[in-house]
DNA sequence: CTATATTGGTTCAATATCGCACTAAAGGAG
DNA sequence: CTCCTTTAGTGCGATATTGAACCAATATAG
């Protein structure tokens, strides 16, 4: 392959991975109650992940979205009484974001709720091919990451 | 790897592809002229690659959208002068979408531009690894296109 | 044929995304 | 310390997304 093919091969796999993304978004939001979506999920399950007690500004890094957009999210997350917000003990500008039980057993419910799915798809799937392409994908991300800025 | 194994990764392979997505998008909407986003680009590359005069219904269902959203992304490229509107002359419902020469020329301009930024991936990144990958991506996604109606 | 169901598209309302402007707190230079 | 810059978060406005309701045209049943 020479470098003049590479540009479309790009661009057939970011087309490929922006329907994946659509489709499984859809399934996801699929299991969720009403007025929550993806990215109400995303923190949930960040805070679960990382532990707790992180702020609005990091998270807003690590899922690539501008604060106001992390804002609008975790605010919703209050509303619903998933979260709560405190004063960062250590920053008097910053807050931090802390699951409450409902939060967290949401999540946990969302999970199990999918997890079906994701059998079935591990049943009709060859899942080795997955397996081998996870690195692959997590390769690209950290590019596409680090590069970033660069530009 | 056992089936109760599978939901993790399953799981990881989203979590990479939905970053993979945010990230290219950005990537893409910066090449873009103000008040233009993705969905813009996805319409006019559509029309340019499978041949102009589709429907807006056509297109919903090519990229998995609500027609709604369809109607708001084909107005704003007909309010930019990128497509034109027509009436379908097979059917009093429907439409036609036809680009412009402006549109086809932002298009194409498009690539242009993000090409060098391709190029520079295809020599920092192994590119053999983008080409493995595809088709399972490809797989993946028909597996969840064709599985989306059945639950 | 007529009656009914389906389909393509739009309008509207509710919520989401995000840039811009702003405030308050913190950090750094002198 | 004071001044200036940077950082975290919010309010607001413009645009985006999507479900519900609706209309017009077409397809289908009888």
């Amino acid at each position: 392959m020479t470098p003049q093919d590479a540009p479309p091969l790009v661009f057939q796999v970011f087309n490929e991975i922006g329907i994946i993304e659509q489709l499984s978004r859809t399934v996801l939001e699929a299991h969720m109650p009403k007025g929550l979506i993806a990215p109400h999920f995303g923190v949930l399950n960040h805070l679960v992940r990382v532990g707790d007690g992180s702020t609005p500004m990091a998270m807003a890094r690590a899922f690539q979205v501008p604060k106001t957009s992390m804002t609008h999210t975790v605010s919703g997350l209050v509303k619903h009484g998933l979260v709560d917000m405190r004063p960062n003990p250590d920053d008097g500008r910053s807050k931090q974001v802390w699951l409450t039980d409902a939060g967290r057993a949401l999540r946990d419910r969302i999970i199990a709720d999918m997890s079906p799915q994701f059998e079935r798809l591990a049943r009709d799937f060859d899942i080795s091919k997955l397996q081998d392409i996870l690195p692959v994908l997590t390769e690209l991300r950290v590019y596409l990451d680090e590069d970033r800025d660069r530009v």
